[in-house]
DNA sequence: TAGAATTACTTAAACGATTAAGAAGGAGTC
DNA sequence: GACTCCTTCTTAATCGTTTAAGTAATTCTA
């Protein structure tokens, strides 16, 4: 078996009370004894079971992870910032991939709970977060980060992607277009409402006509972002001279159909996405988008989370709303 | 502070022992009690400690992961994987992103040790790994997953690069190409020097010479790509008229140089990668390539692990070479 | 109907640590 | 020399659970 303690007391001839004094460098010990039970440990290659320690301690500096889809180019950042807070702040993560299954994200917090995490960081699946406050019942502080946070939810992190449409429309606006369409598949998040507010806003200031396009076939990345940009050229006598895509998959398809239009970008149309995934910085690509603060975000939440546990700023929610930055790139031009 | 069973055992009139049984759902417990107890547990919102479960059970159902980047384009998928078989056998993973940092690496298999982890999912930073071995002195079992995994390496899963690299070569000789190139940044893992072995493999059983450029500057990726292929421009008389890189980001430096050089892709010369990274599919690119069976890795690697823990198949280590499997896109072509 | 077997519990020890309280011994004080 | 005061330990309780062993009451068996 592991050992313990115990055998590093009996072996010194001491208590096991005197070794957990000796290793946790209290001071009420002899010298000479310290350094016999110090040396006698390492010796038996001792290592401290935490699992022990944090039951009688009660407290355990464990927090809960909870992510909807591990495999996307957003995600892992947001990971790695934590990361690099947790260990700042001396926490062990314990990462579930909810698959964006709302069943295994009730699963995972139910995990969490039994697993006495000290606080949960969650990348909610869906706008509904009921059955999770639901479970945890206020016994463990929550953040709420990614990109279904919305009012619901007491303390979270986000990006703020008004400011960062506004910078992707203005941006357009600039570069001297008139004529700016901002293509969507639908408008069912807050993410994506807030998205075309910005877009809206920067429009109306500027004296312009907003022009929101939304294909709601069902399709998704893409493929929407190509349907759309087809069916804009195919039914309209005007087309425009930009178009701001909800995120950069939809831009690629935009682009790709404006290529099979025989129309060039950025000459006759220009493109902006959005999310800068890493495809967008290839050069035979080099689409212009909003840059979300990806790692700065995780670890925003886990610097919140943290003070939560400390059971600092009681009471007092906080909603951060980080600043996206303009990526400019080749997909856009003057007119 | 939260709910115990020994609460529940007070509002129900019986000893904890009685209630841990009834939850447990034990035989020798009365129906009548049983209810009760359930019923009680129900309205008290008892969530059981699988902490202290642990400690007296002297195991634990957690396993850690350690990982070099989580954000990169195969970790994520691997850690999918090894989620979903975690789920299905009932562990709780510890991830760590080691940073491609021994130090943190270190670190990290302290962590997973002190928080008594019933195995190790490691995809190593380095091909060195005594370091680890000698901090778990074999106390639990580890399974070695990656792109790093060699021979020192007991028990690990990994991709078969000699096969890909096969499957490769054997793609662009099948085209009709005699002349072809393969691309290297160096040849210091086990990874990249077996993905040149299966090229000339199958160069020789071809009768054709191999001709393996190596570009050891010090650049990485796609800017390694694209100064090989510059060189091999500038410099020869008769240029490859294929050529395999050895990873996808090398292979878009290698289509960059090409294009700048006034060369398409494939009429001129067709090119091949290794990783099928996401953007590999996007049409505009469109670089046929090598894909390994990520998701598929981090499964096995956990059910090996489970199997370990499990105490079957003792002693016997278990190398696991997965094949991979050729994607044919728009960037190789007949000669 | 006495003894055995079964049922339905309870008691108490254990897991591996921490820690409050107690105790032994030596040093310092007057 | 009697008192207190440190210093350096030990003892024992505790964290939340499980479980082997014990016990009382009930039921079965011959």
């Amino acid at each position: 078996m592991r050992v313990t303690i115990k055998d590093i007391a009996r072996k010194a001839g001491v208590s096991a009370a005197a070794v957990s004094k000796a290793l946790n460098g209290q001071p009420d010990i002899g010298e000479a004894t310290r350094d016999k039970i110090l040396r006698i440990s390492r010796e038996l290659g001792y290592t401290p079971n935490m699992i022990a320690r944090n039951l009688v301690k009660q407290g355990n500096k464990t927090v809960g992870v909870l992510i909807p889809d591990i495999s996307t180019p957003i995600y892992p950042v947001i990971y790695k910032g934590i990361n690099e807070k947790a260990m700042e702040y001396g926490y062990t993560l314990l990462l579930g991939d909810t698959k964006r299954d709302l069943e295994s994200e009730r699963k995972y917090i139910s995990i969490m709970m039994e697993n006495r995490v000290a606080g949960l960081l969650v990348g909610p699946v869906g706008n509904d977060i009921s059955h999770i406050k639901e479970a945890v019942k206020n016994q463990i502080p929550i953040i709420y980060f990614g990109g279904k946070v919305n009012d619901t939810m007491d303390d979270y992190v986000g990006s703020d992607n008004y400011q960062g449409a506004m910078l992707a429309a203005a941006h357009l606006v600039e570069l001297g277009h008139r004529r700016i369409t901002m293509i969507c598949d639908d408008l069912n998040t807050k993410t994506r409402s807030d998205r075309v507010k910005g877009y809206c806003r920067v429009m109306e200031e500027n004296g312009l006509n907003s022009d929101v396009f939304i294909d709601d076939e069902g399709l998704k990345g893409r493929d929407c972002g190509r349907d759309a940009m087809a069916r804009i050229l195919s039914g309209r006598t005007e087309i425009p001279t930009a178009v701001f895509a909800l995120n950069d998959l939809m831009a690629i398809g935009v682009m790709e159909a404006l290529n099979e239009a025989g129309l060039r970008v950025p000459d006759d149309v220009s493109v902006i996405g959005y999310d800068d995934i890493p495809f967008a910085s290839l050069p035979m690509i080099g689409l212009s988008t909003i840059r979300q603060p990806k790692f700065r975000i995780g670890e925003m939440a886990m610097e919140q989370l943290h003070h939560r546990i400390c059971g600092d700023q009681q009471g007092e929610e906080r909603k951060v709303m980080l600043h996206s930055e303009l990526k400019v790139r080749t997909s856009t031009g003057r007119i």
